[in-house]
DNA sequence: AATGAATGAGACTTCATTCAT
DNA sequence: CATGAATGAAGTCTCATTCAT
């Protein structure tokens, strides 16, 4: 009985598997179920059997890849010290983030590729996801300001717009076997803390004046 | 005859805009031809006349879609005047960037919406658009790392891809009628130059030592 | 144009008179759309031009085999001389609704067959259809009933659900070549109005106390 | 093991039952195992253990569903004592019809409802039973005719396809709940025997005379 | 320059059936 | 006896594309 339970769990984690690495690789709409099939070694009739639609394969490939990244970075940041400043904090964040995309790799990876592409339902269902994670992100972001250890006139909302928008796209460039997880997070926490700029040259009271100088565009 | 021609003319653009919209609401797989069609008030049979294919298609919009950024970026920085120092140019360039996405709109929307789900082959033969697009924003920071007003330490690629990524990213959810172009241009620049950290908590010695304290991940 | 218009009405005419011919033959589930499509000489995806979808299609075939039987024998029943008698009313609305079930053929038959396997929304929608032919029959009863050319003691709406059942079984074994409609239609107005009992044998006062006493068995 | 024979004995009533039901309400190609199985409380594969196909199955229920007929009204006949006349016999085999389709009920319905969507082997092979009722009932119409009890002039064999289509139509209207089995019986028996035209009116003379006079259509 | 009509390939999905356990 | 898992054939429908008009 237990072996007749798993070898369905180990069919299904296949198939799973195999939907995620296409998926990842050709899309939503490029994806055929004869695809998947194909490299879960089945046939493409047969994924019925664990999975009601193509609709609900890929929404179950979004919930893993959503909470993988979700998990691994709550994880890491709680196993953090009670004491852990910001630089920590946030470098330790970006590395979770990339850590989990390597790791759970095709799951992560499908999931920022199709999101977007998927139907509209599919997407509404795994918002709440998305948002989780946003929190998670603006509350460390608020947390270290109120902890005065952010520039006070900083947008932390826009910022996290900026950093989270950054590490998504990291999917378009990022290949294992290049740079190191960690080379990147560290270099990714600089620029988010210190900024590009030297020290001595931030924001002098002038600059400000002179950027306001450029006519504003509004939109 | 010049009417006449002025007349495919004005067709051959009115099926491009339809393109461009529809790709952008329905990414490249989800994007039908009749619905491009219903768009441009005629038939689908009828785009035939004005492009060979659904890929011929899609290469047209990517293509102006590629170079409205380009173009807007490079222009804006020409612009700028000769003594313009970092600050300006990167916030002018994010300016600029954000502009080309609001103002030729579908184009780019569609761009970065359907990049990643087209034909390896189109793709392909965008990348050379793209690359040219990075190397502008290489040459941005690595003038100004050389001129000294970067630290020294910093990697401008690493960077680059960052900031890059973050751009991209901006159609996810940037919606004109919210925020200012301006405004974001400007806290991004701020991320980008100075950083979130208070300027005088920077990269003390320990810190680095910390961080490498942790243990490195290598993929 | 008209050329045009001529050749999509004609084409669509095919494509309905094969699915008519089909669905007799096959019954609703039974029937494909590949097998309409080869009986009307073009290929499967090509009737979706002319219908959007397979109920669609049966939803026009039935449609037109309501209103065939309804409209032969509105038009034979209005035909007739304003003081015909029952008789010629009931033997004419017979004849008129064997006719129809031979001449639109196809129609009528496929409308016979597959009622009854035909999801429920398009059943629905052919409800009206089929009430208006039972009121049709009804009319006829009562008012022959009323103007006493009825056993006064006759159960109106039952005897029609006897007739009509009768008259709507007979595409399981009427086959044309066979008997002559008006054979037909004469002797089945010969059972409905005088029955098969000889003529003074009816429904002597006996008779029916004999039939009380059997015990009823009620549903 | 009488035991075992037994629970597979009840196992396969519960797998005929639940097939006579569904085939009932989805009619044969709306049919799938599957339906059957979650009806019977088992898998679709363990149907097989009982019957080798769906075409047995259908097979197994269509011929329980003629035979109960056939039986039931042969009984009931049987049961008339050796002189009744021919308003007791009709009545009766009509009641008997009407019983057997709601006390066997999913059977003889689903016979009526399937017979006609089925594979056409199947049809075939159930006709024999088929014909056994008709003669049953032409039997007691000839003999009818031969005692004198009927018009000398009814067409017999037309006669009785009236009266079985009307029989058979019934499935569609009659709903338990309703009206009696008896009111019915009577009702249905009184218009075979005397029509519903009124005693004095019939076949005057003249009437057939005129009804010839309208134009014979022949097929 | 545009359209109506058709095609063929292929997509998702369903289902009767098989078979090892 | 029964089930879980899988298969292969087939079904409905969509869509890029073609071509005569």
């Amino acid at each position: 009985m237990t072996r007749k339970l798993a070898k369905s769990a180990i069919s299904q984690k296949r198939v799973l598997d195999a939907a995620a690495k296409i998926f990842r690789d050709y899309g939503y709409a490029g994806t055929t179920m004869r695809t998947i099939a194909d490299e879960a070694n089945l046939k493409a009739g047969s994924i019925y059997y664990h999975y009601k639609s193509k609709d609900e394969l890929i929404s179950a490939v979004l919930d893993i890849g959503m909470h993988a990244v979700l998990d691994t970075v709550n994880s890491a940041l709680a196993a953090l010290p009670a004491d852990a400043d910001v630089r920590q904090r946030i470098e330790t964040a970006i590395r979770a983030h990339l850590s989990a995309i390597i790791d759970i790799g095709d799951y992560t990876l499908a999931t920022r590729r199709v999101i977007g592409q998927v139907p509209e339902a599919i997407r509404a269902q795994n918002m709440r996801l998305r948002d989780s994670y946003a929190s998670l992100w603006q509350t460390i972001l608020v947390d270290a300001q109120k902890r005065g250890e952010f520039r006070a006139d900083a947008n932390i909302t826009l910022s996290r717009l900026f950093i989270l928008g950054a590490l998504n796209w990291t999917v378009e460039w990022f290949k294992p076997g290049g740079r190191t997880i960690d080379e990147v997070a560290h270099e990714f926490a600089a620029v988010v803390l210190d900024g590009l700029g030297k020290p001595g040259n931030t924001k002098s009271e002038a600059a400000p004046a002179k950027a306001r100088a450029t006519p504003r565009i509004t939109v």
